[in-house]
DNA sequence: AATATCGCTTGCATTTTACAAGTGATATTG
DNA sequence: CAATATCACTTGTAAAATGCAAGCGATATT
């Protein structure tokens, strides 16, 4: 049941938590498409919690998931058309940390990005559409190589 | 200890909850000032996790708390600039789940929201640099009255 | 046939959340 | 001025979510 008919409230039903934004980041900016990827990512998500995200999210029409064809252990990961509209709600979030906390994100490339929000976002579309999974942001890491 | 220098990941370690963006949103849009106000806001918060949130975001430096003069036991919250300008990231959830959910806002304002976004947005922070606490969105309720 | 890889699941300890009740400080009322 | 009400919490406890390590079944490779 849901708590209220409030569209923030409902957003944060499905995605107010530590992780599931960070999968969606994952596939829609730096090209995962496989539970491995998404294993390897960077902030060290537990294999049973992946795995639950993976579910809620595709349940939630987030993202698919199917079975390579080449390789049957392999699973696909892919967003919907509804996961990649999160774009805007993950570039603002960027931006916001960017702007007050001290992130891994140059600043070079962070100022590029909020002059050229439109750009940005019609990119990720792009890239989306395509099913082009070339990694279009690096992961941020400050302070170690 | 942070997970990453992902901006997105530092984002979600201070907002990444269910409730942390829905106190934000009732200080930005529902004029709520007071402990009391954000407990009848209508999602139902219990009073811990409130005082826990409220803390939090106060160490996070996205709200300020202060006691009220003419009354010793109200404190008065309100949002930072940090905290206002979480505005584009509540305003792209609610028009997200808007757009993909069966949500309690009414499809013409959604779409006036969506035509005028920076309008939206300059009124957000005019109504915060003002101290204007009149509501500025009601509460969706879906179903009832 | 043996081994490796992939996408999980399971078990268990720790942390977070939810619900109900209570508390101390201040303010209002009779 | 004493009694009562209000406000902003805190406390206790049960339930749920998370984190960690290990294991497992299916498919693929050697």
């Amino acid at each position: 049941m849901r708590r209220s008919g409030c569209p923030v409230s409902i957003s944060l039903e499905m995605l107010g938590d530590r992780w599931s934004l960070l999968v969606i980041r994952d596939l829609m900016v730096r090209g995962c498409r496989t539970f491995k990827e998404f294993e390897g990512a960077g902030e060290g998500i537990a294999t049973n919690i992946l795995a639950d995200r993976l579910r809620k999210l595709e349940a939630a029409g987030i993202l698919t998931a199917e079975a390579e064809e080449t390789d049957g252990r392999r699973v696909n990961y892919r967003l919907t058309k509804k996961g990649i509209d999160l774009a805007p709600v993950l570039l603002d979030l960027l931006l916001w940390a960017a702007r007050h906390e001290d992130t891994g994100a140059p600043c070079a490339l962070v100022s590029k990005m909020e002059k050229n929000r439109e750009a940005v976002l019609a990119e990720v579309r792009r890239r989306w559409r395509d099913r082009d999974s070339t990694p279009f942001l690096p992961k941020f890491q400050s302070g170690q190589a």
